[in-house]
DNA sequence: ATTCAAGATGCAACCGGTTGCAAAAATGGA
DNA sequence: TCCATTTTTGCAACCGGTTGCATCTTGAAT
């Protein structure tokens, strides 16, 4: 008895259809959207289910109707304070259209089929991965199942096997390099995160390229293995160590603040003595202690449009993969000296 | 057809007792802990299963077992980024246990009701919030339903009637008063969050009293309306346009933090001309630029306490509230004046 | 008043599992 | 080897809903 905790008193479609001395299905048709019911039986059952206090159980429904209403969210970035905002869109724009988060931490890499398992032994109904790095044995046991998923933040490569939706970063780079190069900055440094992210790869890319193209090159580079705060100073730290340089782009904005501190605490003056540059444009990167000039990436955007297609891939399971690109744009604050 | 996008392909009880030749019973033993199935029997099934790939449908389960393994977690501090920690214990700690958090973002307050429905309609064995302000009609109708509730960074007041875990927010302002009153400061300000949470009512009576013993008040209050760094700027400008100060308790960090910029941005040197304490010891607390003295709110033990509260009030349904409150600790940095 | 199509209703089967119960099989002791 | 126990197994009912189909109403048109 009342095992858990809410026990006798959850209301059933068979007490509200006995006290509205209906048929169970007249019940359920009630309360689903579109079916026939006169307004006189309509009436009665939801008289009757508004005294009971009945919530039809969406689980039962799933069972036949094979909707769930629940997306999966997975992320393995719970440790960038920069995500909150990337949960907050998520979350609210799910919940908008009536669907459920169903949050996936993926912070320990090796765990991921386990992760997979548990969202097909809920039925979600699609799969949200925000994260640039998606680890190989992922997109292979996501393609088994046969679960819409949209990979967010991730690179848009042909040909479409996966739906993904973020920026185009080799441009992101660029962008970064010509800001650079219109200041006048020659001796240029990049820190970028995981070297195994195709987002760091991209960035890097972009930027060598557009600096090349000026004469210039990317005087040293290094990768911090996480996007944090900690990674960004232990590896700003160890460039300086290695030499002066003008400029350094920095591939997040949060290891842009970590490299900006390591400045502050070493007295190197940013804009005068050092040039920086971060890539996101968090909401942080305003704050006026950093005040970062930094590439920006609509993550509104994203998110809005990742949430859409999601959606739109439920409800239309025959559909092609497709990529969604948005630009990045430069946002300049006071991390780079004036013209 | 193939609604969902997995259509066919999902496999069911029944095909694997098929293929297992075996009753469905059978199956359903096998993947039940502790049921009585011989070697022999379990071996055919699960080489069946593997062969077919069989996952079991938890909400099919959930049906006769009245347990889903979903946990809700509700929060209105979806902009708030140092609420990324809090998310990341959550998670890691549910889902150690084989729970799942089913997130709701409660930003906009009115929809209380609506959230709580749909957390109903799934079936959530028990529920998490994670908020100092809980909104009233939120813990009236939660008090209706059944579901098993824990309040983290609720104030535990007697008499118990709902699950609580937190700390003694009256301690930590008594703390944060302690250090001010050795540093030798007299004229103070209180910087808090919402006027309305009762955290922040604690934090300012504790503080206040403390500082009444020593022949001391609180010059001024102010209290921004919400937890973000741009409401403690401005907050913080407010506060210091009404006059000078030596030194202000602010009730959390991230107006703390958005505090100490505006006292950067108007050349007000911390802590030599001014001194801010702040509260929580949020990992961007440590950052360099910041560096905050405040009082340390054990947010680790808070939420795994949280978790491990839930899963047994979902075990024990019986089982009478509690409240488990956990000591705060001064961290001292560089906000504050040495002796 | 009669006819007929459209709409409303209930029955019963089903979704994918679990579980009480009784029968069948295995085990052990004498 | 035989009998009493214990374990294993399958049957069938159930969890809380949905839905195809056949039957019954209803209302409009004639």
């Amino acid at each position: 008895m009342d095992r858990n905790g809410q026990g006798e008193l959850r209301v059933t479609l068979k007490e509200v259809a006995e006290a509205a001395g209906v048929s169970r299905s007249a019940v359920s048709r009630t309360f689903t959207e579109g079916a026939s019911v006169s307004p006189r039986t309509r009436e009665k059952v939801e008289k009757a289910a508004r005294a009971l206090g009945y919530r039809p159980n969406v689980l039962a429904r799933s069972l036949t109707t094979k909707r769930t209403a629940l997306i999966g969210l997975l992320s393995n970035n719970f440790q960038n304070p920069a995500f909150m905002e990337v949960f907050d869109l998520f979350t609210a724009g799910l919940q908008e259209r009536g669907l459920r988060p169903l949050l996936v931490n993926q912070s320990d890499q090796d765990r991921a089929e386990a992760s997979l398992d548990m969202l097909m032994q809920y039925s979600v109904d699609g799969l949200i991965v925000a994260s640039s790095t998606l680890p190989a044995p992922f997109s292979q046991a996501l393609a088994q199942t046969r679960i819409p998923v949209v990979h967010a933040f991730g690179k848009p490569t042909p040909p479409f096997k996966v739906n993904v939706v973020g920026v185009d970063n080799i441009h992101g780079g660029e962008l970064a390099a010509d800001l650079l190069i219109a200041r006048g900055y020659r001796s240029i440094a990049f820190l970028g995160g995981p070297r195994t992210a195709t987002s760091t790869e991209d960035r890097l890319a972009g930027f060598e390229r557009r600096l090349g193209l000026a004469g210039l090159a990317v005087e040293r580079t290094r990768f911090a293995e996480t996007y944090s705060y900690g990674a960004g100073q232990r590896e700003m730290a160890a460039l300086l160590d290695q030499g002066p340089v003008e400029a350094v782009f920095c591939g997040d904005d949060i290891l842009c603040m970590g490299a900006r501190d390591v400045c502050r605490d070493r007295g190197l003056k940013v804009p005068q003595e050092i040039g920086l540059i971060g890539f996101n444009d968090i909401a942080m990167a305003d704050w006026t202690a950093y005040d970062l000039t930094t590439i920006r990436q609509p993550i509104r955007d994203i998110l809005i449009s990742a949430v859409e297609l999601v959606v739109r891939l439920v409800e239309e399971p025959g559909r092609s993969a497709e990529a969604r690109v948005f630009p990045c744009q430069a946002v300049e604050r006071g991390t780079l000296r004036p013209l």
